[in-house]
DNA sequence: CGGCACGTTGAAGTGACTCAATTCGCGTGG
DNA sequence: CCACGCGAATTGAGTCACTTCAACGTGCCG
């Protein structure tokens, strides 16, 4: 490789296109197409809203750096968040049709996210069929992720459900290139965390001293650490093929 | 309209394109494109799969009549319910890009099927993008729907999360033109709406006692019974943003 | 008539919740 | 430099809602 000097925006799409190649393989003239692509970069605060329940969405985001959060925001005024996304996820495909957020998505922690207009993307998406595939199944495959969320929430006691969240990201953050051998960001409070997996702080705070205690993982600083992996896995019943991740071959 | 008689392809497609039409309006030669679509007629015993966690996904579905479920299942070999999907909905389209079920499909009750090879669908989504944005958008709602379903078993009590469900139920089924004045086909024993919303089959039964006892609604026969739309809807947080169902205009 | 699936009920145990207080780290301002 | 406030994590205690276990009724079908 050249070691030439590249413009932003050639990085940005660097970024982008492996992003996208994860989930399906493009062709050069998809790459080309996706790379004239407009955008803007945008820095959120925590907490920073990216958009908001009943709101229309017209952009779709990439995070370039950070992490973020859909919630639901219930009866009561708290959170229910529903999936969280970091660092050179898309999240934001999942409203490409849809006329009115049916919830809102925020930085957990301060983020540089890349923004794309919807009508910028789709006569894209028109042209190029094999994109408009590759972006889809970006968007079944956080289905995919949203199921496993109700079994997680609805079917496991707090410790196998907290460890099978943390299995999980653990695995995107390596799939994403962005965990070490035995450890990833971890961007939630046990607060958060709670809102996440619909338990209580105290009982957050408890199933994580337990799994702590039994030397299976350990959360501090932002970050999470991978202590014992195999008994994590067995403790969670976690199978990563809802993950949909291509196979190394 | 002319009477003609029409053969059974006609009215398959008529029953698939009118489905489709509800999530995006179509062009002609998107209907002309989906009508060349070729399927195959299938009939399923309850509790028959029609593919199963593991398999590799080569067909989707489209309910002609019936009832069918999304579920997994569990480290205890237990069943959780995902999502249900009732007459007039095409519940499959979600495996279309996934290389490997994630989980199983099973048939509530008996059920008639339309089933299209995948090898079938994508050269007509290649051709049309508009045909492919509104199959794309069905999974999109699909999606929101799986979203509410984390949120409904993460942070609704009992009562109010059986509430909820029924109203979700209610509201698609009127909008498949399924439902009467106040009532609609409900395909769930009180067991399997345990597995679908993460209680106890005693915690369902005393809830739906709670819900008669208010005169909010009935369950019986297979039938659901609204009896006070008004607070039922209040009870469960209902908003039916989530649906994304067109408005009348 | 017997078997089975589904619904219903009672009773007991417990795990997760709420409430409340304490600690810790950190940044701010007196 | 220390007092203070704040968010986050931690701990203890009491309560109660949901779970599990178990029994029984009911309707349907072979």
């Amino acid at each position: 490789m050249a070691n030439a000097p590249r413009k932003q925006s050639d990085i940005v799409h660097d970024h982008l296109l492996k992003t996208v190649e994860r989930y399906m393989p493009l062709t050069l003239a998809d790459e080309t197409a996706l790379r004239s692509l407009k955008y803007q970069i945008r820095v959120l605060e925590p907490q920073e809203d990216v958009v908001s329940q009943g709101e229309r969405p017209d952009v779709s985001v990439y995070i370039m750096n950070g992490a973020l959060a859909r919630y639901h925001t219930v009866a009561n005024g708290d959170r229910q968040f529903l999936s969280l996304h970091i660092s050179k996820d898309l999240p934001d495909v999942q409203a490409l049709f849809l006329k009115i957020m049916d919830h809102s998505v925020c930085a957990l922690i301060q983020s540089e996210i890349v923004v794309f207009r919807h009508e910028a993307i789709l006569p894209l998406l028109t042209k190029r069929p094999n994109l408009c595939f590759a972006l889809w199944r970006i968007t079944l495959v956080d289905a995919a992720i949203f199921r496993q969320a109700i079994t997680n929430n609805s079917a496991r006691p707090p410790e196998a459900r907290i460890a099978h969240f943390c299995c999980e990201i653990f695995v995107r953050s390596r799939d994403a290139g962005l965990a070490s051998e035995d450890s990833c960001g971890f961007p939630l409070t046990q607060t958060q965390l709670g809102q996440m997996l619909g338990v209580s702080i105290v009982t957050v705070n408890r199933a994580l001293q337990g799994l702590r205690s039994k030397r299976l993982l350990d959360v501090r600083d932002g970050q999470l650490f991978i202590k014992n992996w195999r008994s994590l896995v067995r403790l969670a019943s976690f199978d990563d093929t809802y993950l949909h991740i291509a196979q190394e071959s």
